[in-house]
DNA sequence: CTGAAAGCGCTTACAG
DNA sequence: CTGAAAGCGCTTACAG
């Protein structure tokens, strides 16, 4: 049996005798057998391997993310590799484009100024961005729809009475925290309240960050009555500090989160927040990325998926109404 | 200029003309050439990338390693290919390590029975386990001395005068929580009172079970006044539990976790643990299977570090004197 | 339906 | 110090 006969078998291609194909599986099976990748990839150019960069790991949404990212991507038949958007990690990746180790990639932390991803884009390289987006960037992007989330936690605490409403937001110029804000803020001067600079604390997107926020806040003479925090960490270390001023939630104050991350549903949270939803997500970005590879000439596309309030304890309110939550 | 000769300049040899050499870079970096990774993997059988499988996801324990081990490999100019430990991840790892598209393989969740891990050691793949164990194999393995810690937990209890102890345990056959409740029996044994199996409560590793357990054994009629959970998902949900009953932590009973997540020192918890050296761990694990792939004829070594009581508020007793944290 | 041959893009003896 | 040539292990026209 020849080389070609023993690929034409692995490939399965039609054009192999069955008695034939029989005997080469015999052959393989017995030998043990396996193909060496890098000589295939060589030949086809096709790695069978897509890039990921993701960040922040001690946000438990990424691992969330990634987990979903890694499931859809092995059920497409390709490998995972992965850096972390902190450190080398995006340059790594582009990197990686270049020396076609890898045939794509999914950035999840991109921001606007991300020189690998420009990079990247400029190289002609199959780029997909998952989470944050940048609008000005052509490539296509998945991720939640973060001004209508905004907006559905404004028109909730408002129609639950809120009049002093405040923001703990992520980092400036970070998308989703941006795009949140101004949702909100949109919203809430739509209900006659608005947003007062005075009402919106800003930091990391972390707990720590959190906690100083939300003490700012609750120092003042008129403390907000609901705050809107621009992630679930940030709404964790919110709550844990109203709680060390004796502070309670949701009886002196509510608070939301967004993401929906496992821990928002623990008996010490049950956090209110907003749910993304991260195996569509994952599932969708990954289809738009082997279709790009496919064919690179596909138009670019940006797809937000709607926002879904999951009210628990740490907001005293009834899940809107429908006709609230839809687009107003 | 010949191929060979930029192949040359690349690899850094010395036998180039410091001219040629200066040639070749300059013309390297008007071109924008990058050399193909899969030819190069082809011609040097080496391909830079390692595998890692990691698991439940769930527990910001891993994310934390993997980001570790992601700082370690990349630093090591080694790629990260990773799987999911659910599902076929480490069936994909073996076939990756056959088709040769990783020089080596970490395993971080490893047990007794993972027939590809069987099968990756019997193909002579280098493969490093880290933070499970499994004795019976010829493997590097590297991880928390699980044994002293569970000691260290025992005798800090003991010497706090408590004579109730009690365990929330992880999966049987666990590498991590069996090695923790083995010694914490030891010492509680060598301690005059033992581990009474009533008051051993077994779950998954994850919030819901440390809830139930927790639930169960304050439910007794005498309910245990310190308990050891196998790591800080299961203390987080203990907490809660004792919580949503109204038993105060530490006030009528303690808890103390394993791993210190970052979680373990916010507010909500203030959890008192044993420490595991993610950043040693990872570096070390690194280290060796890189030393094995260079040379597959090393011995193999088991290396555990030493534990460390982190004493926080969910417990009451000052940490142990030196000379009850040393070794028996 | 099958096999001989070319060629993917490197690295590395080997000869000069 | 430099280049021509072989060869790593595949896939795929091409010829039969």
């Amino acid at each position: 049996m020849s080389q070609a006969t023993v690929s034409r078998v692995l490939s399965g291609s039609p054009k192999v005798h069955p008695g034939t194909r029989a005997r080469v599986l015999a052959a393989l099976d017995s030998t043990g057998y396996v193909p060496n990748q890098a000589a295939r990839a060589m030949r086809t150019s096709r790695t069978g391997a897509i890039g990921v960069v993701v960040g922040r790991i001690t946000n438990p949404f990424y691992p969330e993310l990634l987990t979903a990212l890694s499931r859809e991507l092995h059920a497409a038949k390709q490998r995972m590799v992965l850096w972390d958007s902190e450190g080398p990690g995006a340059q790594a990746a582009l990197d990686a484009i270049r020396q076609r180790v890898v045939d794509g990639l999914v950035f999840t932390t991109a921001t606007r100024d991300l020189p690998p991803l420009r990079q990247a884009l400029a190289a002609n390289a199959p780029v997909v961005l998952v989470n944050r987006s940048v609008p000005t960037l052509a490539c296509d992007q998945v991720g939640s729809d973060n001004v209508a989330g905004g907006q559905l936690v404004a028109r909730y605490f408002a129609a639950s009475g809120h009049r002093r409403c405040a923001m703990i937001c992520g980092p400036r110029g970070i998308s989703t925290t941006d795009e949140r804000e101004r949702g909100y803020r949109a919203e809430l001067r739509a209900t006659g309240q608005g947003l007062r600079s005075e009402l919106v604390a800003r930091g990391d997107y972390s707990h720590p960050e959190g906690h100083k926020g939300m003490r700012r806040l609750l120092d003042r003479d008129d403390p907000p009555t609901a705050v809107f925090c621009a992630n679930d960490l940030l709404a964790f270390g919110a709550i844990d500090a109203a709680r060390s001023l004796g502070v309670r939630v949701p009886g002196d104050v509510w608070v939301c989160g967004y993401d929906d991350i496992p821990m928002a549903s623990w008996e010490a949270y049950e956090l209110t927040t907003i749910r993304q939803p991260i195996d569509e997500t994952a599932e969708d970005a990954v289809r738009r990325l082997l279709a790009r590879i496919a064919d690179p000439t596909l138009p670019t596309v940006t797809h937000r998926f709607p926002p879904r309030l999951i009210v628990r304890s740490s907001t005293a309110g009834a899940p809107l109404a429908p006709e609230l939550i839809s687009p107003a």
